[in-house]
DNA sequence: TTGTAAGCGTTATCAT
DNA sequence: ATGATAACGCTTACAA
């Protein structure tokens, strides 16, 4: 059997409502009977009922969190840094995977307003292009953050790393290495992350008084053979570029172990730059140059954001994206 | 203001006890009531209140987990074998990381505790050696499981990987492949999956006829440099194996980097083999023969178990150790 | 400063 | 097959 407040209420022959208010620090309540109270608590094992609490209060303490896959490092860095803060702050953290799969994603969703979570922190998944799901926290406003794939078709405060500044930076770099023929592995135009970051490799080439080559860019799902199946189709019609951006270190990977295969010297014939520094991107050969995301960082940050609208309850309608500096790491596969 | 059971009544002239055993199926409850009871409770757009239920039942529909890491492939696998059992079996899932420090572990439990999840599944942290945390569970009779890191200290149903095989397959294709003298970087012995990985490791050096060298095993923190400094002190001392054998990829991707740099061929002169399957350890130059745990499967079987234990509610006191195959990756670091 | 009492939404017990 | 009612443990007006 639990103990109750009802029990240590008699056990002091004092009401209930003065142990609530002792044990919540209430300044109503006189020192010496909060600590008398706080006592007798302790003494007698008492464990406050949760449950009870969010029931009455309507406030769980609780922040869900969605990424597409926990199994990828930039995602669990972004979780490490929200759990980070909302630790701190008392706040507990549920987390789960969509899979990519818009279905779990909405499910997952509906199960978190179910449960009351006080806010929600979501990346979109790749084929989410419906929203109704997230009009469910919005409608009723409850705090709600969007980052790293995000969408203009939902109000809310938005996270992202500095896509388009670091494409720009990576394929700037590559150009003051020497290369003029750039290929981009990028993904779908349709996600946000993937848009910006081929935006900055054209506006990067641009400046530099590159022209554009399209037969030079190819749009997939990011997979490390499409970074492979993309070089093949430019070798075959004699295309090899002297460099390639890649908007993901996987397509990277792919390629280098494909260049590596037919004999072609990295980084000194073609020189190579990824995205997203994933932990076997330095320890590849040659290590694969990069655009580091502060993951952790971005994690904190929405986190300390959900928190804040939680507790101020204000309907914060001016919605800002806040956008988090990305760093170029140059490693051996772009260096000359 | 979100419609409850008593609107829907009232809606229907009915009792609030006939539309909450409707919508929970109840068999007593006519075809057609229930049947009408859905259908404005759909119109009205009915939501059940989650916390209500949980509170009247003491039942959360929530498991906990704990995990040293997220961000580690071998955990974030499990978490996603968890999830996806406990998603199918409509719980939820809360996942929070101890960081492998003992206070936030406690921490973590007792506030999954309070919040009364219904179960829980856990990867004890390094530095754990008291467990009085994880008594609040096993006094309540509140379903735990262990996984991975485990201890003889507590009563409870544990999932392991065949450490033992593991290790003990790894050296013995280490010796078939013509290794004598081979060396083992090692972790802790206070942690079970180190110290069965060691014990296969001799194991398999005795039935080889091998006898085991004492200033060729090492014992660390299983870091990157961990296995470097224990391969400069073996050439300090022109002690130089012709294999080690690594309790993980971490220390196995060092001792490479460093014998690359030294200029030693790999694997002709030393053969090397870790453990874990890391991700990177397939792409680094040479890809490093590994042990796969199957992370996925361990997380399944964890959520299985605990979810079967909240059914039964049977105090299940035959607790039984799982281990699970491990499987040897034979790749470049190891073949000759 | 402390006490009284109502109420949160659901489920379970006991009637009908 | 359905209804009335109490109860879960806590918080919070309102009262004293």
């Amino acid at each position: 059997m639990e103990i109750t407040i009802h029990d240590i209420a008699k056990q002091l022959n004092i009401s209930a409502s003065t142990v609530s208010r002792a044990l919540k620090n209430n300044p109503i309540i006189s020192e010496s009977t909060r600590k008398r109270i706080k006592k007798t608590a302790e003494e007698m094992g008492y464990r406050p009922n949760v449950l009870a609490a969010s029931f009455r209060t309507k406030k769980t303490n609780t922040i869900g969190v969605i990424v597409p896959l926990i199994n990828r490092h930039f995602f669990s860095s972004v979780i490490s840094g929200i759990e980070d803060i909302a630790y701190k702050n008392g706040f507990t953290v549920t987390i789960s995977q969509s899979n990519d799969k818009v279905e779990k994603e909405a499910k997952i969703a509906q199960t978190l307003f179910a449960n009351r979570v006080d806010g929600l922190i979501l990346s979109l998944g790749m084929e989410t292009k419906s929203f109704e799901h997230l009009k469910l926290f919005t409608d009723r406003k409850i705090p709600l953050i969007l980052f790293d794939r995000v969408t203009d078709k939902i109000d809310a405060h938005k996270i992202i790393a500095d896509d388009f500044g670091g494409a720009y930076q990576a394929t700037k770099h590559l150009i003051e290495n020497g290369a003029r023929k750039i290929a981009h592995i990028g993904g779908p135009q349709t996600i946000n992350i993937y848009k910006s970051r081929q935006e900055g490799f054209i506006a990067a080439l641009n400046d530099a008084g590159l022209k554009t080559d399209k037969s030079l860019i190819f749009n997939g799902t990011m997979t490390r053979n499409d970074g492979i199946e993309a070089l093949k189709t430019l070798r075959k019609n004699n295309k090899l570029p002297d460099a390639v951006f890649c908007a993901n270190d996987t397509t990277a990977l792919g390629i280098i172990i494909y260049l590596k295969e037919i004999g072609i010297k990295l980084p000194d014939e073609i020189a190579i730059v990824g995205f997203s520094n994933e932990p076997f991107s330095e320890v590849v050969t040659p290590s694969i140059s990069t655009i580091k995301q502060p993951g952790f960082l971005m994690g904190q940050k929405a986190a300390e954001l959900v928190i804040s609208q939680i507790n101020n309850k204000i309907s914060d309608t001016n919605f800002k994206t806040i956008t988090m500096p990305t760093q170029l790491i140059i490693r051996n596969s772009s260096k000359k």
